[in-house]
DNA sequence: TTTCCGCTGGGCAATCTGTTCAGCAAGATG
DNA sequence: CATCTTGCTGAACAGATTGCCCAGCGGAAA
């Protein structure tokens, strides 16, 4: 549940070098491969480390355009409303929120005009009440986790 | 730029086997080793595959707790602003966003409570006009790529 | 004091990686 | 039509890494 400086560095080292054997970190580290073979084998079971799939960039794939967006679900659809947005593959994330809204969804695509398309295809819903777009503009911190991980660490 | 049925299943494979190596890559795509080691190369290059970083998951490092925090800046005070929320290590991502906010970040905390903790550190700026936060209650669909990276590969 | 647990340092066979090579087919170019 | 370029194949090689095992050691808990 709880991770020590060890398996902080050891997370790091991996988000540095993803590449990187489990001989080399030992290296490292300065400590046997035996346990850091140990540790990770515990930050998986943990559920800590959850995977190590690849990073697709959706810029790269010809989806530049990301966007958020907040729908509000006719009451008592909302089953219905998330298997429907499960289906359209410009849905990358969906949250059911407390707040004004009732779900918020990231969206992306192929440039500015296709995101009314997406939209079109999100919203064209039955369930879907409203929805209220913030398209982004810059990314000034993207997807990060290393900073918790180093406070977790350092709680110990 | 664009990605062919090849590099589709490359990827997701990669996917679902993280720590499946090339070797075995090219056994199950029936494909010659370099031509996956060629594919992957390129695909890396390319930016379609950022990379393989652990995929560390807050809960499970004791922030069970999600939100989305919608920010109005004051005018002029952006870049101030963004770096106060770069110091910020529950802020684990921010967007600058078109529409009524101006900014979008998603947080993490150890419970409620402390999210009020996070909060009042995050709008306790001064170029923060006003924030409106959305607790995010459940996930219907955690962040994804997969259905995309099939789309892109079939419209080849 | 005794037991349990994690770390160390070592060794082993099996496997994979990085790299290079020549051959071949298809498509583009002149 | 001849030539070139590009991408894939199948193979080879040395070097490195992995998964697994073991005994010993020290600190912390019972």
């Amino acid at each position: 549940m709880s991770i020590d400086r060890l398996d902080g560095r050891i997370i790091l080292l991996l988000a540095r070098e993803p590449r990187i054997g489990v001989l080399e970190m030992s290296r490292r580290l300065g400590v046997a491969r035996g346990t850091v073979q140990a540790r990770l084998d515990r930050l998986q079971s943990n559920g800590v480390i959850r995977g190590f799939g690849p990073e697709v960039d959706p810029a790269a794939l010809g989806y530049p355009v990301t966007a958020f967006a907040t729908l509000q679900i006719r009451q008592g659809q909302g089953a219905d409303v998330r298997a429907h947005l499960a289906s359209v593959p410009e849905v990358l994330e969906l949250h059911t929120t407390t707040g004004s809204g009732d779900m918020l969804c990231r969206l992306v695509a192929r440039s500015n005009a296709d995101l009314q398309r997406v939209i079109d295809r999100v919203v064209g819903f039955d369930g879907i009440v409203r929805a209220s777009t913030a398209i982004v503009m810059e990314n000034p911190v993207p997807p990060r986790i290393i900073p918790l991980v180093e406070q977790a660490a350092e709680e110990t």
